[in-house]
DNA sequence: ACCAAAGTGTTGATTTTTCAGCATGTTCGT
DNA sequence: ACGAACATGCTGAAAAATCAACACTTTGGT
């Protein structure tokens, strides 16, 4: 059905951080944790994480290494798709204006062309 | 400090629908929820959501009707924050180009047009 | 005025999550 | 080759979340 989508908080959190470090040890993700608990914790959590098909994990020498199960292109869709739904009311315009002032305004000569370039292809690719 | 990023895993539930149809009902909750419980175990989340501060509610005649606390524009950037810096390492670029694909591909020619000036009225402002 | 339907407050039990301790294995510098 | 540092597997206890039941109140239609 939908075995995915059940995470609890640490769960959660953990899953952020492996998605935006790729690949993580467990260590690692201890450091990057919200008032992280003992590092046996980490792991428990990470075995959870395992189990559940969300997380896998490799040997690097020594260590494990962890990362997300799901693609990270699938991730990013489903995660935007998420809060364009939630926040947006599915108003891309919204969104996008919204990201540009999180850029503050600093947006490069480069960054913009590069955007209106995606946009004139969106449009035309659109009809 | 940071009272409110800790919420279980049926309260960002509830959160969620919550900041999508803005003023809801326990009823309305419990309709978007994934697998619900009983009306009963939904009002019991929505109390506690209220207890830490996350939700309000107001009297709508013969019920309550339940709001998140933090204004909406506030909630939008902080969750676009998120997924920008978890799923995008930061890139505005990656976050609208997966923005366009959500969109399929039908970007109106009003759409393109009004994203277009958004970048450029962002850009000129840049310097 | 009555009754069914819908809403509410409160409480407590069950389940899940969260966390840490401990015994053991592996690596690496000296 | 030895030991400190670091990693792991396993287990169970403590805390939190989840849920439902019950008693009570309000509403609205006939």
């Amino acid at each position: 059905m939908s075995p995915l989508p059940t995470l609890s908080r640490r769960e959660r959190e953990v899953m952020d951080i492996a998605h935006e470090l790729e690949n993580v040890t467990a260590a690692q993700i201890q450091e990057n944790m919200a008032d992280p608990p003992t590092y046996s914790a980490v792991r428990s959590t990470l075995r959870i994480l395992v189990e559940k098909g969300h997380l896998v994990r490799e040997r690097d020498g020594p260590r494990y290494l962890y990362s997300p199960t799901m693609p990270a292109r699938h991730a990013r869709r489903s995660a935007m798709r998420h809060v364009l739904r939630t926040f947006f009311r599915g108003s891309v315009e919204g969104a996008v204006a919204t990201l540009l002032e999180l850029r503050g305004h600093d947006l490069s000569a480069e960054e913009h062309a590069r955007i209106t370039e995606m946009i004139e292809q969106a449009a035309k690719e659109g009809r």
